[in-house]
DNA sequence: GCTTATTATATCGATGGTCGATATATAGAG
DNA sequence: CTCTATATATCGACCATCGATATAATAAGC
């Protein structure tokens, strides 16, 4: 699909944060502590992101316009930056999710006949 | 499961790479660039082995006994180093199964949640 | 009112593993 | 006799994640 680096072994990680955060975006906007909330939540504690680890990703996202964020008064001195996902960042979630079925599928067949 | 480290984010390469290497050999006996003809084959081209990747992979695997190998003469000056999984790979491998199929089914959950 | 915990964002050095290149050598094809 | 395929091995560059650290506002506890 046009755009976007295909899913390959050597960036499987770096693939798997990035689509995890926009599934969780796709439902609406949401700041950085609370995606990382909301994937602890949903995942039932399986997948957990260190903020040094998902705020350099947002920002990358942010960068390459895959979300936008903007900054928004939170009482008179705090503030938090909210996401979207842009148009380009919901065609990255469906070409995301597709690949990564295809790349498991094939995986477990080749596992699954190593089982025992 | 004892003494298996566990499947996390940030190690999803490395075992991807290992799960791949101990289902292959668990067909039987095979070198190392054998094991790299049959990934590609039966992945479809899909995964495929840089040798500076396979090799370092083969030595660690050998060296924490998940897998044994054997230097085979192959005619009067040529020699191949053959590799079979031992017990504790099996089980490795067994292991590798299902905590990938555990990861994947939540991944895929959230995923699809987010698709359009 | 004071202290602590929680919410919230951000950066940075250390770590570790993969990549791609390079090296070396044998066997087989033409 | 040259070229390609087979076969193993190592090394430096690269890059992304981790864990620690920094900063600050707000809410809660007492």
């Amino acid at each position: 699909m046009a755009g976007f680096e295909r899913l390959e072994a050597q960036n499987l990680t770096k693939n798997f944060n990035e689509a995890l955060i926009l599934a969780i975006l796709a439902r609406g906007e949401m700041h950085g502590y609370q995606i990382a909330l909301e994937m602890e939540e949903r995942s039932g504690g399986l997948f957990r992101f260190n903020h040094g680890t998902l705020y350099p990703i947002l920002h990358k996202l942010e960068k390459e316009k895959t979300i936008a964020g903007v900054w928004r008064p939170e009482g008179p001195k705090k503030k938090r930056k909210l996401y979207t996902l842009t148009r380009r960042g919901r065609r990255y979630l469906d070409w995301q999710a597709s690949e990564w079925r295809r790349f498991m599928e094939t995986f477990l067949s080749i596992i699954e006949e190593g089982e025992s």
